[in-house]
DNA sequence: GTCTATAATTTGATAGAC
DNA sequence: GTCTATCAAATTATAGAC
């Protein structure tokens, strides 16, 4: 992957995730890299490729990151504890919420290959927390406990955000994580 | 309020709930109405004068219907319950997820007044949730199980909308009053 | 292969008509 | 009081230069 791609990526999500879809403009893309607008369209034909290759590079960097402290976690408990933090390294490393979180919510606005791939991200995640917790709980209790998750992390993030108070996703998640 | 003023607000509030802030123009609105986008600027002389006016509204009509519902419960269990059923009320009545939760999510994004706006209704709901909770625990607990609930309900409107999946709201509200 | 001039459309907003 | 012609800026995208 080139550079420039690279660099690309990295201010389209940072500002997605940060204003949303409709609030990020190539020519800002492009002002950041010291580029012309059109340049971009030479790496991403539209903007929508842009904001799918956005959400597969996210879907790989969060599983991969998810994985490997997953994999040091003894019980299913602690798996979930790993989410958690993956999801709150995300939020406290970059001052941002999920981009599929953003997409998530704006989905009715986004052309649908896109949203269906945030859609996809989401699912997916509410599936592994699922199947982490197989064998602690029956299966319809199970997806409910993961929806549960998924949507408190997801909100928890949001109203840090927006209350620029980054200690409530903690507080949330403890609660979360108490009973 | 004149006629045109509400159907402008319906109108507005519906885009914004469904496709986001940045997503609404000026122009859609006016179609809707069979006038000029110009026209629009009569009534609301920025595009964030509405935004502000629709929280305002959203926000009155929200804690009118939450303690319609809150004062006949018994038991804080109960009032919790009411604030639940309020939310997922706006998200089933209407398939859009909270003007608020999206202004929060796109906060970084919005003219401050307005993202200050939708962060003063959210801290209202974690304050009220608090409040109800008072006296069936210690205060510390209070405000986490507060933030608990808020973000679980903003996220599982959320996970609903993109999931095309309004059952998951009720599974995540589910496992939240369980316990 | 990388980038730009330029187009076509859309946007929020103003100044002013009726 | 209500609405519109019109503008300046911004936005995505194409066609083509180097």
């Amino acid at each position: 992957m080139s550079d420039t791609v690279e660099k690309l990526m990295d201010a389209a999500e940072s500002g997605i995730r940060l204003r949303g879809y409709h609030a990020v403009s190539f020519r800002d893309l492009a002002e950041e890299l010291g580029i012309k607008s059109s340049s971009v369209h030479y790496y991403f034909r539209q903007k929508e490729d842009l904001g799918i290759a956005l959400v597969e590079r996210y879907a790989e960097r969060f599983f991969a990151a998810l994985d490997a402290k997953a994999s040091k976690a003894k019980t299913p408990e602690d798996r979930i504890r790993a989410f958690a933090r993956t999801y709150r390294d995300a939020l406290t490393g970059s001052d941002r919420i999920c981009l599929c979180g953003m997409l998530g919510a704006e989905s009715c606005g986004l052309p649908s290959t896109l949203s269906d791939a945030a859609a996809e991200f989401l699912q997916a995640n509410v599936d592994w927390v699922a199947k982490t917790l197989s064998g602690t709980m029956k299966p319809k209790a199970r997806k409910r406990r993961a929806a549960h998750i998924v949507a408190t992390l997801q909100g928890a993030m949001i109203l840090a955000s927006s209350l620029k108070d980054y200690s409530i996703y903690d507080s949330a998640v403890q609660d979360l994580l108490a009973a």
